[in-house]
DNA sequence: TTGCTCCTCACGTCACGTGAGGTGGC
DNA sequence: TTGCTCCTCACGTCACGTGAGGTGGC
């Protein structure tokens, strides 16, 4: 059977480079039926369908679902599509800031395993740091001691009201050192490691420790820190903030995770 | 029946933050299985499990598929996670970067359709142009007349070795006047309106026209241009563009397509 | 007869969401 | 008894890709 000027799927498939299974799926769903179908069913396509197939490329590469396009695909007005491409102008701004979200997440995990995996685990130190965006939380309340989980829930709970993006690292911000030595496991607030937050750790001059152990279980780590601050003729200003930099994400045994412990010092 | 601080489905989905039905899911697949099973079948979670979906959590936002995350999730090391999200960043990279371009399509056709709904069909003036960049494919061959598709195939086919990126509208670039008014439908080349391409149509004077009908039909179109020309004291120099503001994108009957002919221009 | 193109199902993918229909404990 | 939570399938989603098994024309 000869078909003038039409295309045998194989051709048309060549032609417009859809594979053969993607135009049998469009026809079956209606968005792109061929000219003609032969009487053994064989599929015909006219060259001026290539129109279409572009047509079609260009809306599903920008996103359009199929099902959209084959509503437009009858009535296409200037207008109609200037709407459509606004449209999808929104989701893809959408769609982009969420991906700088995700980028910005993997690097701060990513700078926080490095660390973790040079750090010595009982080292101290003091160190000039670069100031480090974050988002604060609102205070904590340790008041209802049976639930453990709850201040963390509650700090989870409301989130999103306080603009606190989760996916990042999670840590504990005391507000000066005597708050955490009494109760290490008892952070004023919790603090998300977010590079864009509103909040910050000052740059300047930070006593840097490691210390070993499931969150807020510090054992003797405290003491050391008091003693190696008077050895050292430190004394202590402002917060004090403990970030994990192994956790969960890198470590099963959770008795290994590894925080550290920065608090702003200044030589007597 | 009691199970001493371990959680039901239910409590630990609002624990988690996640559904009840991923839950028994994740439990399906085995990437998270509850501590616990009741003899009634009863699923019941360890709060500690909340870690490991944390740790699911950040890696599936991350794009990590869950098969990846359950193969890693019983040795995770910190260089291990270190491989896995500088993969991952690699990934992410090249989403955004095909983001990026497809915003920039989206930008291409909404300016050329609104430029094509404000103009009018047989407007010519002369207009100041800014620099526009594009990218030109290489020299068509029309020495075969019978395959009237065939320059424009070609061109498609290997528009991945040229980098084109055949998702922009593709329009035609003639070297001079002389070539398009003796054969309007062979372009000397084809091009894509790319704003990130290394060629580009330089800003200075144009003569700027519109015209209504299926790619490469003209009609009487080129003797307006030059009638319109000699009327107006106008001397052509540098090549032609033409580049469809209206076409199967936002309108049906190809006959109603809108092109914009521009051809640098300045006064005897 | 062989080789080629074409056909029509059907099933798999991925990470769930949504019922339907049923059970167990207060 | 009512209402609640839990259970297990099964099916749908989206845009295909991949066979399996068969037909038609040279």
């Amino acid at each position: 059977m000869e078909v003038s000027g039409m295309l045998p799927i194989k051709e048309f498939s060549e032609f417009t480079g859809l594979n053969e299974s993607t135009l049998r799926y469009y026809d079956k769903i209606g968005l792109l039926v061929p000219a003609l179908r032969g009487e053994n069913r064989y599929r015909y396509y006219s060259p001026l369908q290539a129109i279409t197939v572009n047509f079609i490329k260009v809306l599903t590469k920008l996103g359009v679902p199929l099902s959209t396009i084959k509503d437009m695909s009858n009535d296409r007005t200037p207008r109609g599509v200037l709407t459509l491409l606004a449209q999808q102008e929104n989701k893809l701004n959408r769609r982009l800031v969420d991906l700088q979200t995700t980028y910005s997440i993997i690097h701060t995990f990513r700078n926080n395993i490095e660390a973790g995996i040079f750090a010595h685990e009982r080292d101290m130190s003091v160190q000039e740091l670069d100031e480090e965006h974050l988002t604060l939380g609102p205070a904590t309340d340790f008041s209802d001691v049976a639930t453990f989980y709850k201040p963390f829930m509650e700090f989870c709970n409301t989130a999103h009201e306080n603009n606190i993006n989760l996916y990042y690292p999670i840590g504990g911000y005391y507000e000066n050192v005597d708050i955490f030595v009494n109760a290490p496991s008892q952070p004023t607030r919790f603090f998300s490691q977010d590079p864009s937050g509103n909040n910050k750790r000052r740059a300047g001059q930070y006593l840097v420790a490691y210390n070993r152990g499931y969150y807020g279980e510090f054992g003797d780590f405290p003491q050391r820190l008091l003693s190696y601050a008077r050895t050292n003729n430190l004394i202590f200003s402002g917060p004090l903030f403990v970030s994990y930099l192994l956790d969960e994400l890198s470590t099963v045994e959770y008795t290994q995770y590894l925080s550290q412990v920065v608090v702003g010092v200044s030589k007597k």
